[in-house]
DNA sequence: TTGAAAGCGGTACCAC
DNA sequence: GTGGTACCGCTTTCAA
């Protein structure tokens, strides 16, 4: 800026005030100021610019896995409301650990990011000293985090749960089971809750069946022979992730069961699978815009108390939740 | 850092000193600013400290869409191997808009970062300009530019499509056709070119049958109509890309078609579909890898000429590649 | 071992 | 309209 300066014989300032469109430029003054900048390739150097100005117009993304399909979709929505915005978007992956998700949140925090969006790797919300003595606002996504009330963008498990439940009791089932995921997840064990409450609160017969992961193909299969193979056995199987339907597809065509199937999470070819797969289906694209505005209103100045938003679920019919008749044993 | 320096009663260049163990620094002295850092919470400001620097340790990646699963996963993988190194990653789409990739592009530019991998939305290589004049090393991925030779990471399109033509004709097919994307893409149209080349390198009676995007369902069972509906009946087909395999899987279940059918790029539930679908497989990942250390490389002062690199294809064998007999009519 | 001062590349503030 | 200068928070350089 100081050799456009130099070059143009005006003042850094006056250039300044070129490059940023500010008025109280003399048209012909500006006019050979863009010329010069235009003939030395003279860029701004946000990195001076936000520095002086103590913003610097980046959010981040924390996640465990970029590749996983509920996270990029998360992405691909807060990376469009920064766009939107003028804003960066930095994302990082924490794989699963809070130690690694500390050191990411630090990271970001000395780089003064101006907020943070993290789906939290556990409850502990380890870097909460960090990020309440740098005032950097945060939105956690998917997970609560105990402690000090955060702004928190969930999904509706009990009602996703609970629709899944009351679609196979809706088409005749009485003899309904549930596969979760590791109960170390919080949404694991919320979904559990929400099957073992549904399942009682319609007076369902019997205990609730349920097997909580971590699974194996070896484990899901053993434990469907063993749900279908006696005088009670189930009909309708409600699966607590996309894993896990997938595990128990294939565990079911290996073993010829004719279950009724309700996957959480949608996937792309679920239309296809026979019979068609009903699914619930989480929407993570507006999860994450939900999240992004919340942050976006905390920069604009938004002081209300934190608050928690749960976005609903919808249940997407295809075909897998009729019943299908007794096992065959 | 000037508070602590204060705090403690030293000059802020000790204080740097002990922020960054640089040696030098008597052991009480640097215990006696540890301790005010403590207390009163003080982080570095890396913006500050990089912009001395001259270095962003920041990258960038700009796709066209992160919820694509293609990008995603190369963008899972960009990010780590930006993370080993101690850098951060801005992620940006471009949604597939030649102007905000400039856009794009510029802005990152303006940031300083110290590289970017573009899957570049067109072969115009818009951005040149910029790039040249601020020197930022940049890699292509999935697509080449015109222009300047650059480092560019690319997947071997020829090769992928004619596996997938050998292996049906050794599974007897000879009246195989090609779905491919708009040919406005260069990956469609290479697959496109690999696809007559084998069908003519291989010997394959008539004229190779093609239709390119962009495709809707409906023009997708037109066509799939008519090349079964007359005597030399088409007996496979290879699609162009995931979205295509989809949508002739929906037209083929539709029509009743026993048709055998090859996918480009593998999908999570391609087992389950009946028959489970053999399918290209692209790397995407082991091309985010590749690109993140192309750029490192550049950044670690490699100056040797630009390089194309081909990362090969796997075909992954299901069942949908045998002859399933002639269609129904 | 420690510190003073210049400077990275801009912007804020105020004078002219 | 335009320019001078302090300053953002840190590192670099060099002197003490």
């Amino acid at each position: 800026m100081a050799d456009v300066a130099a070059e143009a014989h005006v003042s850094v300032k006056t250039v300044s005030r070129v490059v940023n469109h500010e008025p109280g430029v003399r048209p012909d003054t500006a006019e050979r100021v863009r010329a010069v900048i235009e003939r030395l390739g003279f860029r701004r150097h946000d990195g001076a610019r936000l520095m002086r100005q103590g913003r610097t117009y980046t959010i981040a993304l924390v996640v465990e896995d970029l590749a996983n399909p509920f996270y990029s979709q998360v992405g691909a929505a807060v990376e469009r409301e920064a766009r939107i915005r003028q804003h960066q978007l930095i994302t990082a992956s924490a794989e699963g650990s809070p130690s690694r998700e500390r050191a990411v949140i630090e990271a970001l925090v000395s780089r003064r990011v101006d907020g943070i969006v993290v789906v939290p790797a556990d409850e502990s919300a380890s870097s909460d000293a960090v990020l309440e003595a740098s005032s950097t606002p945060i939105v956690y996504m998917d997970r609560p985090v105990r402690g000090t009330p955060r702004d928190t963008v969930l999904s509706d498990n009990h009602g996703g749960v609970r629709s899944a439940v009351e679609h196979l009791v809706a088409h005749g089932h009485r003899s309904i089971a549930f596969f979760g995921d590791d109960p170390a997840f919080w949404t694991a064990r919320q979904r559990r809750e929400a099957f073992v409450a549904t399942h009682q609160g319609l007076g369902l017969p019997g205990t609730p069946r349920v097997s909580m992961g971590p699974h194996t193909p070896a484990s899901v299969q053993e434990t469907l022979r063993r749900w279908t193979d006696g005088l009670e056995s189930v009909t309708a199987v409600i699966t607590g992730n996309n894993r896990i339907t997938l595990a128990v597809l294939l565990a079911q065509r290996e073993l010829r069961l004719p279950l009724s199937l309700i996957g959480y999470d949608d996937f792309e070819l679920a239309a296809l699978i026979d019979p068609p797969v009903t699914v619930v289906h989480q929407d993570p694209a507006a999860m994450g815009q939900k999240a992004a505005q919340q942050l976006f209103a905390r920069l604009l100045g938004d002081e209300s108390p934190a608050q928690t938003v749960v976005m609903p679920t919808r249940l997407i019919v295809r075909a897998s939740g009729v019943r299908r008749g007794v096992p065959t044993r």
